[in-house]
DNA sequence: CAGCAGGGGGCGG
DNA sequence: CGCCCCCTGCTGT
């Protein structure tokens, strides 16, 4: 098993992903100001086809969306209004939705949750992941998605360099750690135990159970700038496995001169 | 691998 | 809550 490490690596930022088409995704929207697309009825311009058609939904008086249910007369002009009227008014769900991973305390939105996790848990991301995402649970709970691609550079120093400063309080405790593993997502059976190419140890890494061989989480325990303690994770995802694709030629527009950058491949694979 | 459809999350009202 | 921005999974090529 290739325990992958993406190899492409965003010229501006931290990020990293695992193919080219990502990168220039994430190139559109993170680091291009280009609004390709521009409504006609008023200054609105977006990035992207589908949010000028919302965005066009916005405009037209009409019913746009209008809810399924029987003899119901609710329209929206946003199918997420819709969804939303639908869980409850005939659903009858109203309860919070976002459960944190660590004391299962639960929020009515993603953001609540997302302010108690960093001040509670002194939860953190890596630069490059600017918020955090959420997923759903069998439960029905959205819970934090734990699974993000780090770059080599951060994989590295997390290996060279162990958790020092344990001693504090704020060190792993182990429902943290129950709340990471719960997220890990059955791997394909099979494969197990990657070796990381010459790189050895896997020092603090945990393995998320032999099981689930598919992600390897780093979870440490750092100072920052004002000299708090906070936890940082980082999860390794395994790459499907395949050899690391060819450059592509570059194309046209800003994007071009990121690419041809963005797209050298930041490690060369075996 | 690209394009599209849908959804998640932020943020201001 | 409404609108906007971005991300991702699916599906066709």
């Amino acid at each position: 098993m290739r325990n992958h490490v993406n190899h492409y690596k965003c010229p501006l930022c931290d990020m990293t992903c695992p193919l080219p088409s990502s990168l220039r995704n994430h190139m559109r929207f993170r680091h291009s100001e280009d609004r390709p697309f521009k409504c006609d009825c008023c200054d609105y311009s977006c990035k992207n086809l589908i949010d000028l058609q919302k965005h066009l939904d916005t405009h037209s008086e009409e019913p746009a969306y209008r809810c399924d249910f029987e003899n119901c007369t609710f329209s929206a002009r946003s199918l997420c209004s819709i969804k939303s009227h639908y869980r409850k008014v005939h659903e009858g769900d109203s309860g919070p939705r976002y459960k944190c991973h660590v004391c299962d305390k639960c929020f009515t939105r993603g953001n609540n949750l997302t302010v108690h996790l960093r001040k509670k848990h002194q939860f953190k991301w890596p630069s490059g992941h600017p918020r955090f995402r959420y997923k759903e649970h069998e439960d029905g709970y959205m819970r934090l998605q734990l699974v993000r691609y780090e770059s080599v550079e951060l994989t590295q120093q997390l290996l060279r360099q162990p958790q020092e400063g344990s001693g504090l309080g704020t060190s792993l405790n182990e429902s943290s750690l129950q709340g990471i593993i719960l997220e890990t997502v059955p791997g394909e059976p099979g494969r197990k135990e990657e070796e990381e190419e010459g790189k050895g140890s896997e020092g603090t890494a945990l393995s998320a159970s032999q099981d689930n061989p598919s992600s390897v989480i780093h979870v440490v325990n750092q100072t920052n700038a004002q000299g708090q303690q906070e936890i940082v994770y980082y999860v390794l995802s395994e790459a499907p496995g395949e050899p690391p694709p060819a450059p592509e030629p570059p194309s046209g527009g800003i994007m071009e001169k990121l690419q041809g950058i963005a797209e050298e491949p930041e490690i060369q694979m075996v």
